[in-house]
DNA sequence: CGTTGTCTAGAAGTTACCTCA
DNA sequence: AATGAGGTAACTTCTAGACAA
């Protein structure tokens, strides 16, 4: 799937992502969750009011829980979603987006349009009220995401539930998080990547002055009278020791010649340290 | 055992709303 | 007051993986 574009280059340090989180600002007034518990028994944040619209809050839960239009629309375009939730019935189908778009059998469902129907204009007409989330929850929800990014479906029921929200907005906050924190490591591995080539570059030039030099020096008939034949170095390639010709080891192994002008693998060559440039988290 | 269809979760991309300078 | 940019909640579409028939 979508993993494979990852793992095609800019993955070069994701994961990390979770860890150096941008939003570690927030309040730490807030106790990690506690995964082998409920929500529910994390105290305070059930305080929370739903983006300070009180009839949302009603509206909401009664389109979500109680409401057959509910189960309706999303059956009839949304069946999808509520099954994907792994939710039963108690716990929550929330038809809390935009499923209509604009169909005549799905008027019904606009009702219960995203997040509470408000503005729902007749004639089918939707238009997505956009709640802000409130600091509480916002940083909860971080705190949260710092633990696991991802949520099972119990987990967002609860989230949900602690903090007065559907299991629908804790998915598409956890969604969109997910996007975020990615973008921002893309952005990351793409500064590392510019300063890799940047440095290559620079290496580039420096090792091509230096072959002009030389070549320049081989024209000069002086330079083969000073020149010293090369080091032949004898190399063992079963312990990779540069052997001397009267080591005992090296009756059993059979040294091979390296260029002694070649580095090894693995080597850092001229500076040329990549992992200096790697951003640390 | 391999194939096919269905379901689910997540990624990616997009849209639309809100806030703020 | 108008407006454009940036942030982000909500949405759609696509895909991989799991699972059953």
């Amino acid at each position: 799937m979508m993993m494979g574009k990852e793992d095609l280059g800019l993955s070069l340090s994701l994961g990390v992502s979770q860890h150096n989180n941008p939003s570690s600002s927030i309040s730490n007034n807030l106790h990690r969750f506690p995964w082998n518990q409920t929500f529910a028994s994390t105290p305070d944040l059930g305080k929370i009011d739903v983006n300070s619209l009180p009839s949302t809050v009603d509206c909401e839960e009664e389109a979500g829980v109680s409401s057959p239009n509910s189960t309706i629309s999303s059956t009839i375009s949304g069946g999808k979603r509520s099954e994907r939730e792994g939710i039963s019935d108690h716990d929550e189908i929330t038809p809390d987006r935009g499923y209509s778009r604009g169909t005549s059998d799905e008027e019904e469902d606009i009702e219960f349009g995203p997040i509470c129907s408000q503005d729902i204009s007749g004639g089918g007409e939707t238009s997505r009220k956009k709640l802000r989330l409130s600091k509480d929850q916002s940083a909860f929800l971080e705190d949260t995401f710092k633990e696991h990014n991802t949520l099972n479906p119990k987990q967002k029921v609860a989230l949900a539930k602690k903090l007065n929200m559907t299991a629908r907005q804790v998915e598409v906050w956890f969604q969109n998080r997910r996007a975020r924190t990615k973008l921002k490591q893309t952005e990351v591995d793409c500064e590392y990547l510019k300063r890799c080539v940047e440095k290559l570059t620079e290496e580039n030039r420096r090792l091509q002055k230096e072959a002009m030099e030389l070549r320049t020096l081989k024209l000069s008939p002086q330079f083969y009278g000073q020149m010293t034949p090369p080091t032949t170095l004898i190399m063992c390639p079963s312990c990779e020791r540069v052997a001397g010709p009267s080591s005992n080891h090296h009756q059993t192994h059979r040294p091979v010649a390296i260029n002694p002008w070649v580095a090894r693998a693995g080597q850092v060559a001229h500076g040329l340290d990549f992992e200096a440039l790697r951003p640390r988290s």
